[in-house]
DNA sequence: GTATGATTGAAACAGTTGTTTTAATCGTGC
DNA sequence: GCACGATTAAAACAACTGTTTCAATCATAC
């Protein structure tokens, strides 16, 4: 349309990218602005405040990915029969790594900022992304469990953790070039992981077996 | 030995505490001294700089754990027999749940830092700890490689990369509670994990089947 | 006891921060 | 053409930042 977007947009991709590159608290009004070509004072215009500026630059990203997770999720769920525990995970995980491969470096770089806000944990900042990502969560954490039973909710809860970490972590760390590869080397390594889970516990010290369910 | 630590250690504790709850750069020398019940001029006089006492922050905790889990990594392979992938899991995963599960909440709030840190990926504060890990985590692919043969060197680092992953999202996650049971989840989700990589990688769509090794 | 070096105390410095304010400008509907 | 609300511009604000300075204090060795 407009050959250069709106101020708000222009705002929002200076300070996604500055955000990613320098930190939330290290990155100044005055150097978003300038990036965007916009007056200092456009950003409290708009937004209202520094943090709420964070806040909009997250929802922007969060929306799609989590739309694109929950689409592909109702996907491999439409016909009634219950979907295997790796279409869950690929429904979880692909997404988030083909959004990393996404455009430019832009997811890439997107995903180091949520990392960023993962460690910023007591602040609102945090909660607010909690909020948004438990409705996803639930969502999943219950689709494992009809693909895999027999985990107790606490350990469920416990290997998604392990496997959104290696997720997060991946995607902060890895290049974008072969995101496929690795989304399909994660899930494969998720769902042994998982598998092994419902397992009962090795005993301390003794040799380990595999017991293969149903 | 004295009553209160000297200013130096006491300048340390504030930090590390401050940093956790706030973050680096929200966190101000004023607010470190004050809590340290030290002087100003105290930090930039002992450590140089505000970016040199964060990295003397990570120094003290960081020499611990790394000697911790080297150390068990020795013992797991003095005898000349090499090691179960479980046992260099062990090695690489309890020292660190177990310096989070410390004394009082110290390994947890250190933890969080941590993560902070590893979003701050282009400054010379990551660069300075990956110098640190690069030398850990090449002795632990190389034991993972000899207890778990037949992974191309890039597909270990992806795993290992899974691993560090959701040991350290976890880390920050997790309330220091069940530090142990926590432990033993995460190894055996890894060496599933990993065991499942060295089979032939699925065709797509196809029945999933799982090879035991010797 | 006194001299010497390490440490602390209090104040000041120069610079930057987020936010607010006031005036100027722009776009649109009448 | 004009008026009115939305947007932008530029400057000022008050507060806070890391760092430096310089005198006061402390501990220690002689």
């Amino acid at each position: 349309m407009t050959a250069t977007p709106a101020t708000c947009d222009r705002i929002l991709d200076a300070a996604e990218r500055l955000f990613a590159e320098e930190g939330f608290y290290a990155t100044s009004l005055r150097q978003i602005t300038q990036a965007a070509e916009a007056n200092l004072a456009a950003v409290n215009y708009h937004f209202g405040s520094k943090q709420a500026l964070i806040l909009a630059v997250f929802r922007r990203r969060l929306d799609a990915l989590n739309k694109a997770r929950l689409a592909r999720l109702d996907q491999a769920q439409e016909g009634n029969a219950a979907p295997e525990l790796e279409d869950v995970l690929e429904a979880l995980i692909v997404p988030a790594l083909a959004f990393t491969h996404g455009s430019a470096d832009d997811g890439h770089r997107f995903m180091r900022i949520l990392m960023r806000a993962f460690a910023d944990r007591d602040d609102q900042l945090h909660r607010a992304l909690s909020a948004e990502y438990a409705h996803v969560m639930r969502r999943f954490a219950s689709a494992i469990a009809t693909a895999l039973p027999g985990l107790s909710e606490r350990r469920l809860r416990r290997q998604l953790d392990f496997i959104v970490g290696a997720l997060t972590y991946t995607m902060a760390e890895s290049t974008s070039s072969d995101a496929r590869e690795i989304a399909d080397d994660l899930v494969q390594f998720a769902a042994a992981g998982l598998r092994s889970a419902v397992s009962v516990r090795h005993p301390d010290g003794a040799p380990r077996t595999l017991e293969i369910h149903s």
